[in-house]
DNA sequence: TTAATTTTTTAGATTTGTCTAAAATTTATT
DNA sequence: AATAAATTTTAGACAAATCTAAAAAATTAA
């Protein structure tokens, strides 16, 4: 038997997915801007869902996965998130070159195979982006977390997980040398812009408010 | 970008360079057999295959791939090697498992992905059946096989290659301890049926001609 | 509370890949 | 060579996923 939904069904899972988890519940035009297509496209694909029994959706009032739509995108996530860690571990990609192929990768349907590969890479936790990688019941170990602009100065915190992924700000975190695991401290905040100064092996470097909002530390206490 | 050709165009490149590779020119009922779909789809496939100059196909004359053609069905057939080979080597996967997996993931549009994979996988020759693999040119090097019916008694030879490749075959060949590698000797032929009896690590072991047929070595000399 | 604006849905097309049934062509048989 | 049988192609249909343009509904502003 192939896979049991279509790549663009899954593609759909998974936005809702991540999209109600920010907002709660979730709009046509959210769907639209995150999976690059039309409103029009979005609605056609919401009935199918729907008549899937994945999705609850009344028209003109917004909708939500089901459990079993809440189930299916995990998987998804699953599999995303494990080939990632696949691709930085074992061939050498970098974080910002992986989440493209991945999103290939991730519509494999061979269960087996994903429960193979979770056990080649030793069951990881994370993915490369900090990202925590469900388990093969869709359940994950969730890490409490602050954003750097809430980290108290003068405390030395680890990089733990990025907001915003795309290209652009892993490159940026890249050229300054942050990366997941990478110890650091807050060492002046500024009121003008809410910039920040902090310090990273010995190392000053300054970031902006809206960077600092998207990289997220842990910290002991 | 996406993948240039869609899954769908792939396969049909692939079946008609293995049915080229055996008969010289393919037909349109061969390409219906090995895809398992209808007469009438292959034509409108042939069609659409042409229109990208990747075949050469004039109606009711038969049909064969171009440069263009080959080249593509060879990377595709170079990607589903390495993955068998992968799924067997650091997976587990047992040779009779691999085929279903490896013709999803064969559609993985990345080419670094692949060759990033060929080198983490040691540059392998040959997939778990004893294909040979493509290198990332196209090249292989064909290794000079004889099936065991061809094979001189009382010389010692090793498994390269299985010609079917059914999980029925493949199931046979595991009970009887037949592997890619396996040293053995014919020892005796039968005129009767054809059938064999082997010596494998001093066991005898008797398999039929439509088997032996399917088995191929190579031996010294 | 109307009116204007935005969001969402529907109606109707289009593309890709597939199918069945019928027609055209080639191949095999008498 | 004529006929029968097999193969291949065409004609017309359908499902999935997408789109544009127009209509409907909800939201916001006046
Ligand atoms: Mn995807
Ligand atoms: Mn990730
Ligand atoms: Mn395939
Ligand atoms: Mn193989």
């Amino acid at each position: 038997m192939g896979p049991k939904y279509s790549s663009s069904r899954e593609n759909y899972l998974k936005a809702i997915f991540h999209l109600q988890e920010i907002h709660g519940t979730v709009t046509t035009n959210h769907v639209a801007g995150e999976l690059q297509t039309r409103p029009a496209s979005v609605t056609d694909m919401l009935k199918k869902l729907k008549a899937q029994k994945l999705l609850l959706y009344e028209k003109y009032k917004g909708f939500k996965l089901n459990t079993e739509g809440r189930k299916v995108a995990l998987q998804i996530i699953r599999k995303h998130r494990l080939w990632e860690f696949f691709l930085v571990e074992k061939l050498h990609f970098r974080w910002d070159e992986v989440h493209e192929i991945a999103e290939e990768l991730e519509h494999i349907s061979s269960k087996k195979l994903i429960d193979r590969l979770d056990e080649f890479l030793g069951f990881p936790k994370t993915d490369p982006h900090g990202d925590p990688i469900p388990d093969s019941q869709g359940r994950w170990t969730l890490t409490h977390q602050v954003d750097l602009l809430n980290l108290p100065v003068n405390l030395v915190a680890e990089v733990s997980g990025i907001g915003d992924q795309s290209a652009e700000i892993l490159e940026l975190l890249n050229h300054k040398h942050i990366a997941l695991g990478t110890r650091l401290e807050v060492k002046k905040k500024f009121a003008f812009d809410n910039s920040l100064e902090i310090k990273i092996r010995n190392q000053s470097v300054t970031i902006s408010e809206h960077v600092a909002k998207n990289v997220f530390v842990k910290y002991d206490e």
